[in-house]
DNA sequence: AGATGTACCATTTTT
DNA sequence: TGGTACATCT
């Protein structure tokens, strides 16, 4: 009798969750219920005794991911689950080194930096060097230095006379590199890629640690394998090597992190790399209608160097992958927005729908649009509330006071509030901490032994001291939560805020108060800062309906009912600087984008392209994306003709930009009979704004209604329906 | 020290 | 277009 989570499995899933000895690679479609297998699997070796929940670990992409795991394997098995290693690489990591850190000449109260910190320090480095930061942008520099740690590689362990850049081997990331771990060390700080870094030294360097968790994890499972990194790679293949249950679920076609040092060649080579690997091939689709699946998979059929999979599906036909053509980016969210009101009318819920751009600056003409219509939104992995500047401000003082030698901490907050510490007493400390080797903090206490500052300077110094101090010996004797609400208010932060006039100091207010709040969940600072750096999704996670605006990139593992697929023209989506570079590399990884993106949809999906797009304050003419040319035409029902058409009516309408913009070119004047017969004179009427009416004139897309409420307007037929 | 003004350039994607 | 780095002002 198999138990009930194997009953609704298909045979193949089932297989892949059965076969709990040995290598296993999972080579498992998009929708194909690839997470489902792998959380069934751990309850199925949990339901079995196979092992305890501290012998599993288990590697998901997101920790978003990692929740809904833990949540279900615990439905599963009808009770919670303790003790899982269960995370992303770099919880997983941290969780390690915080055991472990000073076997590497690492104190295990390291802080975590996020990429802003990592910045700023490299932006210093490149001061005191004498590198020239507008030839040479920090951004570029730290995109090195996260490439080569990506790859695995320490400061020393790179090859100059095998750089894998384009910068040439003058390359300043190559001195910058060993200056940057050094300053790292002394801040007693770590960057993102320094937790797999620094635990991949730990394991080579300390073989009876790496015993002790090779043999501790009896079943090792990764999800999204594709997208993992050589040194990720590293990392599991060494920690694997204890019992060889390793079992990797992924699909190459949706391989999206090249860019960020993702090795599609890991998929290639599992059979390689570990002898006896059984494969096993997932390829029903669950998620989509036959005609978006089909869509995806005649685009992603465009890809050389493919595992090859066939995707094929029971469900019946549904709708084509609609195609739309707007006039530009204004337009483009109007018209999103009103199918999401005309999809809300017809009883779908904003949850189910999702508006997934290529870049994150995409997201604004959506929110702009959503926010006058009043539809509630949020925006996935945008703005976070650890990024506010309050917030920033607040965690500094809590990260100085868990760590003095955080010194990216004490710059923020030296003189936040105005403490009257300018530029010129902060260059003192920088001086004397780089020549001392120092963090700014130990080079606070020596200054105020001397007179290099002035009196005043020196006393406001002198007390912050104090007060850290202070701060610092409360720590046992509060929770983080009280201890943080004291530091405010002992520092004047809160104060700050107080007496700023400005219309947004109310909010921030309620943001330290909301961060006060968020701290009692956990036991110590450190918890809390570590939960900061490595967990991304917003706090405000509201019960209220509302469509998700994000990214490609963030949709990836995520589906909808409905998913509105903006801007794909040529330069944005595939992306200009994703072609330049890297050739058709660059291209297919966006062809895969494209495929993530198409595939998240469940029952309807929209492409929309805009003709003219404003880059950088100037108007742009587009051409549609050429992955659009590439859907098979059974597939996709399109309405160009229409739009152009239209371009050529709302010329009339842009006053200033019309100018720059291209006569229309030949290609768009074919006709199709679609859309805007629909709409004859005579016709009566529904207008989301305007009511009822009667279509009097008609000219292409564009009409002319007497409106019962508001009299006669011209409006676009795309904001009409038939009454 | 801090506030105000001006010139310049550009972020594609994120754990 | 809008953010920011630097220069100049009070």
């Amino acid at each position: 009798m198999l138990p009930p989570y194997l009953q609704s499995l298909n045979e193949q899933q089932r297989e892949a969750v059965e076969t709990l000895e040995g290598p296993l690679l999972v080579l498992a479609g998009a929708g194909t219920g690839k997470t489902r297998v792998l959380t069934t699997r751990i309850a199925h070796i949990l339901g079995n005794h196979k092992a305890l929940p501290s012998q599993i670990l288990a590697v998901t992409f997101t920790n978003k991911a990692s929740y809904e795991m833990r949540e279900r394997i615990s439905s599963l098995i009808g009770r919670t689950v303790e003790g899982l290693w269960l995370g992303t690489f770099h919880s997983l990591c941290v969780r390690i080194l915080r055991r472990h850190a000073e076997r590497i000449n690492l104190k295990t109260n390291f802080t975590i930096l996020d990429t802003d910190d990592s910045l700023r320090l490299i932006k210093q480095i490149q001061k005191a060097e004498n590198i020239d930061d507008k030839k040479w942008p920090p951004r570029a520099i730290l995109g090195m230095i996260s490439l080569w740690k990506d790859r695995g590689l320490g400061p020393d362990q790179i090859d100059k006379n095998n750089l894998p850049n384009q910068y040439g081997p003058k390359n300043p990331a190559l001195t910058i590199y060993p200056i940057y771990q050094e300053r790292l060390r002394i801040l007693n700080a770590v960057d993102f890629g320094d937790l797999l870094l620094h635990c991949l030294t730990l394991f080579t360097q300390c073989t009876d640690i790496l015993d002790f968790y090779q043999h501790q994890f009896r079943y090792i499972l990764v999800d999204e394998y594709q997208d993992t990194n050589i040194a990720q790679y590293l990392w599991l293949r060494l920690l694997a090597q204890g019992h060889k249950n390793i079992c990797c679920v992924g699909d190459d076609d949706q391989s999206i992190y090249g860019w960020r040092g993702a090795e599609i060649a890991n998929i290639l080579k599992f059979e390689h790399d570990f002898p006896g690997a059984h494969i096993i091939r997932l390829e029903q689709n669950y998620r989509s209608t036959p005609h978006i699946l089909g869509a995806a998979s005649g685009l992603i059929a465009k890809n050389t160097g493919r595992l090859g999979k066939t995707l094929w599906t029971e469900a019946d036909a549904g709708e084509k992958v609609f195609i739309k053509s707007v006039w530009d980016g204004e337009e483009e969210a109007r018209y999103v927005g009103d199918e999401i009101e005309a999809l809300q009318r017809n009883k779908f819920s904003l949850s189910k729908m999702a508006i997934l751009v290529r870049a994150s600056h995409q997201t604004r003409e959506f929110e702009e649009r959503l926010l006058t219509l009043g539809i509630p939104y949020r925006v996935i992995g945008g703005p976070r509330f650890y990024e506010r500047l309050e917030i920033r401000d607040a965690l500094a003082y809590l990260r100085l006071i868990n760590e003095p030698n955080d010194s990216l901490a004490f710059e923020r907050i030296i003189n936040t509030p105005k403490r009257g510490m300018g530029s010129v007493a902060l260059q003192n400390l920088h001086h004397i901490s780089r020549s001392e080797g120092v963090s700014l903090m130990a080079s606070a206490y020596k200054i105020i032994e001397t007179d290099e500052l002035r009196g005043q300077t020196r006393n406001t110094l002198a007390n912050f001291l104090k007060d850290v101090d202070r701060w610092r010996q409360q720590v046992s004797f509060m929770s983080p939560s009280d201890l943080a609400k004291m530091v405010l208010d002992e520092s004047g932060y809160t104060e700050m805020w107080q007496r700023d006039k400005s219309p947004d100091a109310p909010g921030r207010l309620e943001n330290l108060k909301e961060l006060v709040v968020a701290l009692e969940e956990f036991e110590t600072i450190e918890s809390f800062l570590d939960h900061v750096s490595l967990v991304m999704e917003n706090s405000s996670n509201q019960n209220v309906d509302s469509i998700s605006i994000m990214t490609l990139h963030s949709a990836k593992g995520l589906e909808f009912d409905i998913v509105f697929l903006a801007g794909w023209e040529e330069g944005l989506f595939p992306h200009q600087r994703s072609l330049g570079e890297t050739g058709l590399k660059g291209l297919e990884e966006e062809r895969r984008l494209a495929y993530v993106g198409l595939t998240r949809a469940r029952q309807r999906a929209y492409i929309i392209y805009a003709v003219n797009r404003k880059i950088h304050g100037s108007w742009q003419s587009s051409l549609p994306s050429r992955f659009i040319g590439e859907l098979p035409k059974e597939h996709v029902d399109s309405q160009t003709a229409v739009t152009a058409l239209s371009s050529n009516f709302k010329i009339r309408d842009v006053t200033g930009p019309a100018r720059y913009l291209p006569t229309s070119s030949g290609k768009k004047s074919l006709s199709s009979a679609s859309s805007f017969n629909k709409f004859e004179v005579g016709t009566r009427v529904f207008h989301i704004k305007f009511g009822y009416g009667q279509v009097i004139d008609a000219h292409g897309d564009k009409v002319d209604v007497d409106f019962e409420h508001s009299g006669l307007k011209k409006v676009i037929t795309s904001f009409l329906e038939k009454a």
